[in-house]
DNA sequence: GAGTGGTCTAGACCACGGA
DNA sequence: CCGTGGTCTAGACCACTCA
């Protein structure tokens, strides 16, 4: 614990468990902080990407640090959309839409689906963010002969209450998948964040009943933004 | 993608994926990295470490630069100890114990057992090595009055085996929580790793029949050895 | 003991953000 | 337009690993 890097880190988190920074707050420019250590920003990075990392600061790309917020807590194994969880955690979600077109599906969402090679299924691409600050990149492939005219609907409010309302259709099952990754290029401009950055993604399948896997869908999360939970019962 | 370290990130990638490097091989050193790639070891490195948070690439500390291998797939809903998951997947499993002793309960692990503040519990500190890679650090609180004794026997093997056989008590029920952190300094050492390395954290309480949380445990994984997976029925 | 990765310095130029 | 973060250079020293 002698490196330079992991002293500033203390230092920094000391500044922020004091008070002297609350959540979304954009933390001072780097050659100021660098100064202010008696270091170089090389060395500075070090300490700030380190912080990022443990989840503590994030980076809007070109714009400056911020201080993280507190992560949102999700259970995978509820059947609750991110719209009501988050909005059960009081925080303000708000969804933009990125394309939405029929398209080939890719080897993933045809396994996911149970799909003969190059079937067409509608693509989403959605960007999630909460408290203005843009957290997550939705990706949902759905089989499109269960929801004819998908396309033509409002698309930035929850799916699943979508599928439910307008086609009728449940999911009762699903499966899901939880991994560490990163943000890549198409990702990072939406997230304001820079290709490379951690992620942790969600994938999960969504069944009907008659066990028919109707929906598809791969979440990247910012890392610091989620905490996942579950409560078996 | 003009980034010069991109650009090595992907040459790396290829080399990767045409077989030049397997599973666990070693890089070449920084230097002659950088040197044939045209560039400094700073560069070179930011590309390195960029692979290493996608999980394709991983480091021992001072020792270097390694390709990673598959990472284990776990399902936190399968009542399974890590032992069976690992070794029906192929793959080779040792455990170190790093100690084991009677202690007060922290925060969590109260919380977590529902015990008063200041009741001790046992703790367990282990590394799990997967094909001779040390990849989990598995912290484990247990309440102390259900397995008198428990200290005294080997415990470089399955607990869950080790709480049925011995104490005939066996998890019907658990929670999980599961968060990208990072490695901590007391950690940093048993993974051959540094502080602050990424890492994804499992935690869980298991509870006996009659609902009774007797086990509360804290794995921290290094995040390209596991992926987690769950088909709820 | 040679070579390695871990850390650090003191600069530099660029593209983009925001006023 | 100025200041910012993103990227890069060309060195350096140290602690450690491994032959």
């Amino acid at each position: 614990m002698t490196a330079k890097y992991q002293e500033i880190k203390e230092l920094i988190i000391e500044q922020v468990d004091q008070g002297q920074f609350s959540a979304h707050q954009r933390l001072p420019s780097e050659r100021l902080l660098a100064e202010s250590f008696g270091t170089t920003r090389v060395t500075l990075r070090e300490a700030l990407s380190s912080l990022e990392a443990e989840g503590r600061l994030y980076r809007e790309v070109r714009r400056g640090w911020f201080i993280s917020p507190l992560p949102v807590v999700y259970d995978p194994n509820s059947r609750l959309g991110y719209e009501k969880v988050i909005e059960s955690q009081n925080r303000s979600l708000s969804t933009l839409l990125i394309k939405a077109k029929l398209e080939l599906a890719n080897t993933k969402a045809c396994r996911a689906l149970g799909l003969k090679a190059f079937t067409k299924v509608i693509a989403i691409h959605r960007v999630h963010t909460i408290d203005n600050r843009p957290v997550v990149y939705a990706i949902n492939y759905i089989t499109s002969e269960l929801f004819p005219g998908l396309l033509k609907r409002d698309l930035s409010h929850s799916l699943i209450d979508l599928y439910k309302e307008q086609y009728n259709i449940e999911g009762v099952t699903q499966n899901y998948s939880i991994y560490a990754s990163n943000i890549d290029h198409d990702m990072a401009n939406p997230l304001h964040t820079k290709q490379g950055t951690q992620a942790l993604v969600i994938e999960k399948t969504n069944f009907s009943e008659g066990n028919c896997a109707f929906e598809f869908s791969i979440d990247y999360w910012r890392h610091d933004a989620i905490r996942i939970e579950s409560y078996i019962i």
